[in-house]
DNA sequence: TTGAAAGCGTTACCAC
DNA sequence: GTGGTAACGCTTTCAA
């Protein structure tokens, strides 16, 4: 592999004007340009991304924290963050994590610009000293479905989002509506769910409904998880008429639960999840759509532009609009179900 | 941040002896260990990964290469990287394919141990030029579903899964089989398709059962396309009543378009898969399975180990075993069905 | 406009 | 065992 000392000496120059060269600085003259480049291409010289990240402090990489990289929400994030990294000069690094550990490990090592020039964190609320001493070392963040003091964000309004699933269903006629949130012992600390909630409660007293708090569970995103909290909604002297899910892989898990019984969706269940993840749109569940995609998307827009700018862009929370898309697992409240 | 020579000065040694320290080398004694030790943990001290790489020659990056990384085979193989990268030394780089343009940015650059110190090509045939110019810099390579000279590879056996996937179809006594293989067109290059379309002509000629050629279709993984395949499939005089997809995605095109047209899955049309991805079996699509997360883990392995050890693994081609799942979507050939 | 040289933070070789 | 000191390959002053 050449090196720029033998690009230098092919072409008769100093290393520092190759360099100029390569970093397109103006001060080079048209000749000497010319001559360097012919050098450049004959040798077939590549700049070696590990010196110049040490020379320079950055390493042209953008780090993505991620819990659970493959699951269908942050995948379709990811997709988002691929496209706006597109021809960008920076390599992709996936962080994913899966514990705590994983988390503090990530987070522990990641305050400086040699290891990423950028980091992305997505879907978890990061320890607040963790984030601080990376902001602090000079490593722009963005916060996917989180927010903190400082830091730009995307986001969503999640409470607005558990509020228009609710009253898609209270339009709906329904009533007895069950609710289930995230896993309450989530290590990571997930809010989102939590929030959704809180929109669900604000809907149902709003329109003046109680809530009957055995409806209201609370589970992991496993499908069997929600297959067997459906499982025991549907068994109850008096079931729910429709369930709001605050995941639709949550909401797949419930529909499975309903044909398992032997019974129908949205006759004897309406079913309302929320993320819009592919495999909704395929299996026809109505859900509270946000733009995933997108989210990763701007997300690194806003990362990129930060890197890019020598000045650092106003601190900004991004949010992205939530729409309830109606598909197929809802229905009206059947006439005979149940006092209100 | 602090130096390799700050924590030197604090312990009172030389760089060299911290180096060692932090290499874990046996030539030092345990009193300037621990005096070395103590100044690292004072300090907060933790090596530059750009210096340390530079010096080395290497980077603790692993790099991926993979087309449409975000969309359900690749995610699954990826789950599996992650799996079996947790705890290694190494960051997880993924260079996304989207066209022979991507490709050969990539395979172009790669061919140092300066932008990844192992490469991971997945689901395409790489340029044997680029393979074997990035194996000659030394950089070690596996491929996952491909093959090629010199380099290891994860695999399973494409034409015996098109004959299992045919054999099942034969076997519940389908005789008017369609067959939906990969775009001709792809740019990439991929080969699994043909090799299945391979073994589904075996496995009919074995069967003595002759191919009706109009049933044998072309198309690219996008949904609508074998949703609009199986349309035309099944408005023919003489419709199949049975389909192999040579790809979950498409057969989940073919449930869809079944249903749009009030037909039924498997009374009408008989629908098996290839890949067994995630939501095959939620849907309950019959389908030849092949172990993509463990095809992802396995060739990490293999990496790593090729990083570990200073001694090249031998070249050997690790093939992983196929299986037909039978869910719901296959079944017998209907009584009425035509001449046979 | 250009060359020379001093970093950037490690590792590894060579003496002691 | 340990310190000193070249690399590693680039960027960026500083002079000229």
């Amino acid at each position: 592999m050449a090196t720029i000392a033998e690009v230098a000496a092919r072409a008769g120059v100093g290393a520092g004007t190759v360099s100029r060269v390569l970093n397109h600085s103006p001060k080079v003259s048209e000749t000497t340009r010319a001559r360097v480049q012919a050098a450049i291409a004959e040798l077939g010289y590549r700049p070696n991304p590990l010196a110049q990240g040490l020379s320079r402090g950055r390493c042209r990489t953008l780090g993505v924290v991620v819990p659970y990289f493959t699951t269908p929400s942050p995948v379709e994030r990811l997709r988002g963050v691929a496209a706006a990294l597109d021809g960008a000069q920076h390599d992709l690094v996936i962080f994913n994590v899966e514990s705590v550990a994983h988390r503090d490990d990530f987070l522990g090592t990641l305050d400086r610009r040699d290891r990423a020039d950028g980091l992305l964190m997505m879907s978890f609320p990061p320890p607040p000293t963790d984030l601080s001493r990376i902001v602090a070392a000079g490593v722009p963040v963005v916060l996917v479905d989180a927010v903190a003091e400082g830091v730009s964000s995307v986001v969503v309004d999640d409470v607005a989002g558990g509020r228009l699933a609710t009253e898609h269903l209270l339009e709906l006629g329904h009533e007895r509506i069950a609710f289930i949130g995230g896993d309450p012992d989530e290590p990571l600390g997930f809010t989102s769910a939590d929030d959704r909630e809180l929109g669900f409660r604000q809907a149902m007293a709003d329109a003046g409904v109680e809530i009957d708090e055995s409806l209201v569970r609370y589970g992991t995103h496993a499908r069997e998880v929600a297959v067997a909290i459906a499982k025991d909604l549907l068994r109850q002297d008096a079931p729910p008429t429709a369930v709001f899910a605050t995941a639709d892989v949550q909401a797949l898990g419930v529909i499975e639960a309903v044909r398992s019984l032997g019974r129908h969706v949205p006759a004897d269940l309406s079913v309302i999840g929320f993320d819009d993840i592919e495999l909704s749109a395929y299996v026809g569940l109505t859900t509270v759509r946000q733009p995933l995609f997108e989210s990763g998307q701007l997300a690194t827009r806003l990362l990129l532009e930060a890197l890019a700018g020598d000045t650092t862009p106003a601190v900004h929370v991004h949010e992205l609009p939530l729409e309830v898309v109606v598909r197929t697992t809802t229905g009206p409240r059947p006439p005979g179900a149940g006092p209100t």
